[in-house]
RNA sequence: CGGGGCGUAGCGCAGCUUGGUAGCGCACUUGCUUUGGGAGCAAGGGGUCGGGGGUUCGAAUCCCUCCGCCCCGACCA
């Protein structure tokens, strides 16, 4: 009887629970646009601004920021490169120098057209991009071949009118790393573009814990102005693809469009050969696409805010004791990690747990007089749920270990969805089974006819020509005819 | 740019059909009791009902108009 009774009030407490968590978090499944929206505003990551299409980054997600700019600066800064700071806002004769590139950025580019109360006699854009005022000053700086390589990289924001704004993923105004190179050879240019690009790969890989397939951009999706874009791309919760960086090989064009000559050893006048690659706070949309859960956010603890929060059980009398023993915690693993003791007394610690889970730590750790007692603690992961009783002599040691394992484990969760959500085709129509949903590989005949085709039959692009993996087998997924490349297809964001 | 939804307290909403003292839940403040998976009780504070105009004795409610935001599709880190 009593058995029956208590397995009763613990079923119930559970429905109550769910239907908690449902009120503030629409789950996954049930529609993964308003889940990701609930969650970043839940987790604190962000607020809309009063512009559209504008956010404010909250210091807990502007933090996850922070340390991918630490993890990139320390790679750029290995590989030669300095970091610089280039104007906002570019004079409209510089944006129109290279065709291509004017071309693909006009539509999106804000324009300042007033300045001290007065009419401007040139209107100047806000940076979309910076390759042309970069451009104007590296011909500034640049004679002789000894001036070269040129390796500089600038953190700016950048502004691209959209139409349709999510946070992280697409706003007007946005944060990034734009680096931008000039070469003495075209090879030495080709090397540079595909050397960012597995710097990009590492970063996101091991410090976010996202897997990308590697590739290169048609014709069609490539960069304005570039001659050859290379791409990481990832694949979301929804099935669908998000371009998370990319690097390009820019040929002469832009040396050419602003004069960026030098004098060779052999007395010639050449052009330089340009790079320029990229990527954003929408790493940070990624993350949490791929991470989070019906419960919130679930953060790699190498790029989280906080890696382990101390809940204390102040039940009863023993309440001062409990905190003691808890701050005593506290003060051991703040010299090594991110720790936090919630001793907000206001909150019971079954709200803790949700509140901290919902924020995506990686690590939680809760005492109680049971605990004191035992001389011991528990420890509770945010990727798997699982608790464990920990002795208080290996606490060091355990929380090392389990957040290494946290990182792994999220990895290889998302790589095995990669894996489950990437399929091979031989038509285009077969993705129609699969809802339109995941990774598609296939053979591609290379005209752009095909690509519109794919496009509007079924809403996706080609997402990259994959630096490794499968290589042609059948013909081209639209017309049959013979393949050029082997292609990943896919809805993108 | 098309389609849909919404605008009332910090958040989520009811009230509008049929005009008549602006409400509920959460959050917030204070106090007491609580605390091993979203605590309870009590007492409080908080609103030019998105803006403007109109109808009316009287408008959150009816009419006109403007604005903003979110979501979904066509173009893009």
């Amino acid at each position: 009887m009593r058995n029956c009774g208590r397995k009763f009030w613990t079923q119930l407490r559970r429905l109550k629970r769910v239907e908690n968590v449902l009120k503030e978090i629409t789950p996954k499944s049930v529609d993964y646009s308003q889940w990701y929206v609930d969650v970043i505003k839940k987790a604190d990551m962000v607020d809309y601004a009063p512009i559209k299409g504008f956010m404010v980054i909250k210091p807990y997600g502007y933090r996850i920021w922070e340390f991918i700019q630490d993890a990139m600066n320390a790679e750029f800064r290995a590989t030669g490169h300095e970091n610089a700071y280039f104007p906002l806002l570019i004079p409209e004769n510089l944006l129109l120098r290279e065709a291509e590139h004017v071309e693909g950025f006009s539509p999106e580019v804000a324009w300042v057209t007033v300045g001290g109360g007065e009419v401007l006699a040139e209107r100047l854009a806000v940076r979309p991009t910076s390759e042309t005022i970069v451009g104007a000053m590296y011909a500034r700086w640049i004679q002789s071949y000894r001036d070269l390589p040129v390796l500089m990289n600038q953190w700016s924001n950048v502004v691209r009118w959209e139409k349709a704004t999510r946070p992280f993923l697409r706003t007007t105004e946005f944060l990034w790393q734009e680096g931008h190179t000039v070469h003495r050879t075209e090879s030495e240019a080709e090397a540079e573009t595909r050397q960012q690009l597995e710097i990009y790969r590492r970063v996101i890989e091991q410090e976010l814990a996202i897997p990308v397939i590697a590739g290169r951009k048609s014709a069609g999706e490539r960069f304005a102005g570039a001659i050859d874009t290379y791409t990481l791309e990832a694949l979301m919760g929804d099935g669908r693809a998000l371009q998370i960086a990319t690097s390009h090989f820019l040929g002469q064009n832009f040396a050419k469009a602003f004069n960026i000559q030098f004098l060779d050893e052999d007395g010639v006048q050449k052009y330089g050969w340009t790079t320029s690659w990229g990527s954003s706070t929408r790493m940070i949309g990624g993350l949490i696409m791929v991470h989070g859960d019906d419960k919130g956010l679930r953060i790699p603890p190498r790029v989280a805010p906080l890696q382990v929060v101390i809940v204390p059980i102040t039940r009863g009398s023993e309440g001062e004791q409990v905190l003691r023993y808890a701050r005593e915690l506290e003060t051991r693993l703040k010299s090594r990690f991110r720790v936090r003791l919630d001793d907000r007394a206001e909150y019971t610690p079954g709200y803790k747990y949700n509140d901290w889970e919902m924020r995506g730590v990686p690590l939680r750790i809760e005492v109680g007089p049971r605990d004191v007692a035992n001389q011991a603690l528990v420890l509770a992961r945010r990727d798997t749920g699982a608790k464990e009783t920990v002795s208080r002599d290996r606490l060091e040691e355990t929380v090392v270990n389990q957040l290494t394992a946290i990182q792994h484990n999220l990895f290889a969760q998302a790589l095995q969805e990669q894996h489950r959500n990437r399929r091979s085709v031989t038509h285009y129509r077969e993705v129609e089974k699969y809802g339109y949903r995941g990774l598609f590989d296939g053979d591609w005949c290379g005209r752009e006819s095909c690509a519109d085709t794919l496009k509007t039959e079924t809403g996706m692009t080609i997402r990259c020509l994959p630096l490794d993996g499968p290589t042609i087998q059948t013909g081209c997924v639209v017309c049959g005819q013979l393949a050029v490349s082997h292609i990943v297809f896919a809805r993108a964001y």
